[in-house]
RNA sequence: GGGUUGGUAGCUCAGCCAGGUAGAGCAGUGGCCUUUUAAGCCAUGGGUCCGGGGUUCGAGUCCCUGCCAACCCA
C-alpha cells in the first residue's frame, strides 16, 4: 500500500497548486447549514445553502462542470459556471478531483432536466485526497478489498452503507426495548481467569503487572448471574465475546451476544420477550414483520413472518417427524447408523443424544425458516437449566430458531447450587481450575429463579438485512494476515 | 483439514482452452464544448500479469510450489 504511482503523484502535484494559490487543501472546518438531502427536501428556488461533503461524479462541459457532493443524508448536485465564481476560482475549481471533500455556499435552483441542485457561489476545499475512489459504476467487488479496507465499501456502497445503518439501528431499538421493560443495561469483565458461561475454546492473554494468563470472555453468563443474585433483577448486556475457532459464513471469531436475565422470570417469559422484542425491532428499523430474503438479480427468494404467536414444538416431535416416528424406539447402535446414512456427523465415541442432536443440526434445523420455538431439550444437552416440570428427562429450555439458523437459546435458569455445583464439576472434567468458584459461592448466597437468553446479534442482522454472511453485518471481519 | 474457482492498469474485467509485441471501459492527462447526470467527441500516459521454481528458442497463458480470497464439503 505504500507504492507510489501517477494517479498519486498527479493528486500531489494539485495538492501543491492548492497551497501555491494561498489555499490551505485541509481546512479545519466548515459549517454546514443543512444535510445534502435535507436541502433537496426543503428546496425554495433561490434559497442559500452551505453544504459540505465529497465529490463522488465530475461532469465536465469546459466553462460549466457538474459535481456530485455526499455527505451522509445524501448526495446533491452544484452547477459550477465560470462566468459566476470568476476565473480564478474557477482554475482553483479545475484541481479539485473524485473524493475530495469540499464546502460549497450557493442557491438552490432547478436544472432544465429538473434536478435540484445548487448554484455554486463560493467553495473551500475541506480535504484534498490522495488516492482514487474506487470505480463509479461498478464500485468495488472484490470481497477481500471490501473488507480489508471497508471504508472504501462503504464510500462506494449505498446497500452497504445502509446495512450498517440499520445494524446499527438494530442494536438501539434492541436497547430501546429492553429500557423500556425497566432492563438494566451493564458491562463485565472481557478479560477473565476463568472463561465460562460456555463451551468453547478461548483466547488467551497475559497481564504483566500480575504475572498472569487471562482469558477474553466466550459468554457473559456467569457475570450476568452474579448481578441477579445482588438483586439487579433485570440486567442485560450486549456486547464482545471471543471464540478461538475457525471462520466461516456464520462464524467470526469476536462477535457480539446480548445476554438478558429477568428475576422470577422463566423460558416463557423469554418467549414472549424474544417474540415481542424482535417484532418491535422489526417494526422501528424495516417497518414490516415480513422480511423479504432476495438473490443476486433481485428476487425475493424466501419470506420470514415474524407474526406472532410464533410455532412452538417439542425436540422429540420434530425428530420424529423429520427422521422417522420409529427414532426413539431404534437401538442406539441403529440410530448411529440412520443417522449416517442421513449425511449427520456423528463420530463413534458420540453419546447418544448427541448422535440425535447431529441429525437435529443436520437435518431439522435448516428447515426451521419460519420462527419456531424448539422446547423440551434433552437434559444431557443442556447441563444448565431447570428440569421441566412435565417431562424430567427435558429441561425448561428453548432454542428459537429462525432462517435455518439458531437465533437464541433461552432458560429457566439453573438457581440451585448444589446442582449446579455438580453441574460444572463434571463439565470441568476435575479440573478444578476450570471451576468459577466465586460464581458458586454468589449462587450460594441466593439467586432467585430467572429466565435467560442469549442472541447472537450478528446473526440477528443477517436474517433482518437479508445477509448471506456474517462478514456482511460485521465491518472489520478477521481475514488472514496479508503476508 | 479436503475440493472447486479466482488473483492481469487506481477500479471493473477480457486475454489462458490452442505459448509468439500486454488489451477494453471507467478513473487520469491534454484539447473542444456555458443546464450535464454512467455527459459526449478527439488525442494520450499508465503494468512486479499475486510470489517462487520449472518446461520451452520464447510463459500472463503449460507444469510444480507457496500466499491471499470466495464458495462447497468435513
Amino acid at each position: 500500500m505504500g507504492e507510489t504511482n501517477t494517479l498519486i503523484e498527479q493528486r500531489k502535484r494539485k495538492l501543491e497548486s492548492l497551497r501555491e494559490k494561498g489555499i490551505d487543501p485541509y481546512s479545519n472546518r466548515f459549517a454546514p447549514t443543512e444535510g445534502c438531502a435535507e436541502a433537496t427536501q426543503n428546496y425554495a428556488e433561490g434559497r442559500e445553502v452551505a453544504l459540505a461533503g465529497r465529490i463522488t461524479a465530475h461532469r465536465d462541459m469546459g466553462k460549466t462542470q457538474f459535481i456530485d457532493i455526499r455527505d451522509q443524508t445524501g448526495r446533491i448536485q452544484i452547477y459550477v459556471k465560470k462566468d459566476l465564481i470568476g476565473a480564478e476560482a474557477f482554475e482553483t475549481f479545475k484541481l479539485l478531483d473524485m473524493g475530495d471533500f469540499i464546502g460549497v455556499n450557493g442557491t438552490l435552483f432547478t436544472t432544465k432536466t429538473g434536478e435540484i441542485s445548487v448554484k455554486l457561489a463560493e467553495f473551500v476545499v475541506l480535504t484534498k485526497a490522495l488516492r482514487p475512489p474506487p470505480e463509479k459504476w461498478h464500485g468495488l467487488v472484490d470481497p477481500e478489498t471490501r473488507h480489508r479496507q471497508r471504508y472504501l465499501d462503504l464510500m462506494s456502497s449505498q446497500e452497504v452503507r445502509d446495512v450498517f445503518l440499520n445494524r446499527s439501528a438494530i442494536i438501539r431499538e434492541i436497547r430501546n426495548f429492553l429500557h423500556e421493560r425497566n432492563y438494566i443495561e451493564v458491562e463485565t469483565p472481557m478479560m477473565q481467569r476463568i472463561p465460562g458461561g460456555a463451551a468453547a475454546q478461548p483466547f488467551v492473554t497475559y497481564h504483566n503487572a500480575l504475572g498472569a494468563n487471562f482469558y477474553l470472555r466466550i459468554a457473559l453468563e456467569l457475570y450476568l448471574k452474579r448481578l441477579l443474585v445482588g438483586g439487579i433483577e433485570r440486567v442485560f448486556e450486549i456486547g464482545r465475546n471471543f471464540r478461538n475457532e475457525g471462520l466461516s459464513r456464520n462464524h467470526n471469531p469476536e462477535f457480539t451476544m446480548l445476554e438478558a436475565y429477568e428475576a422470577y422470570g422463566d423460558f416463557h417469559s423469554m418467549m414472549e420477550l424474544l417474540q415481542s422484542m424482535l417484532c418491535h425491532v422489526a417494526q422501528k428499523v424495516l417497518g414490516t414483520l415480513k422480511i423479504e430474503h432476495t438473490n443476486e438479480e433481485g428476487e425475493v427468494i424466501r419470506t420470514i413472518d415474524l407474526t406472532p404467536d410464533w410455532k412452538q414444538v417439542r425436540y422429540k416431535d420434530l425428530v420424529r417427524e423429520y427422521v422417522g416416528n420409529d427414532w426413539f424406539e431404534l437401538t442406539p447402535g441403529d440410530r448411529q447408523e440412520r443417522a449416517k446414512s442421513m449425511g449427520a456427523d456423528v463420530r463413534p465415541d458420540f453419546e447418544d443424544f448427541e448422535v440425535t442432536n447431529a441429525v437435529f443440526e443436520k437435518r431439522i434445523e435448516p428447515n426451521l425458516i419460519q420462527p419456531t420455538f424448539v422446547t423440551h431439550l434433552p437434559k444431557e444437552l443442556i447441563p444448565l437449566a431447570k428440569t421441566s416440570r412435565d417431562d424430567p428427562a427435558t429441561v425448561e429450555v428453548f432454542e428459537c430458531c429462525i432462517n435455518g439458523q439458531e437465533i437464541a437459546p433461552a432458560y429457566s435458569e439453573q438457581n440451585n447450587p448444589i446442582e449446579q455445583r455438580e453441574s460444572l464439576e463434571h463439565q470441568a472434567g476435575g479440573e478444578q481450575q476450570k471451576l468459577d468458584e466465586d460464581f458458586l459461592v454468589g449462587l450460594e448466597h441466593g439467586m432467585p429463579p430467572a429466565g435467560g437468553i442469549g442472541i447472537g446479534i450478528d446473526r440477528l442482522c443477517m436474517l433482518l438485512l437479508g445477509q448471506d454472511s456474517i462478514r456482511d453485518v460485521i465491518l472489520f471481519p478477521q481475514l488472514r494476515p496479508k503476508g
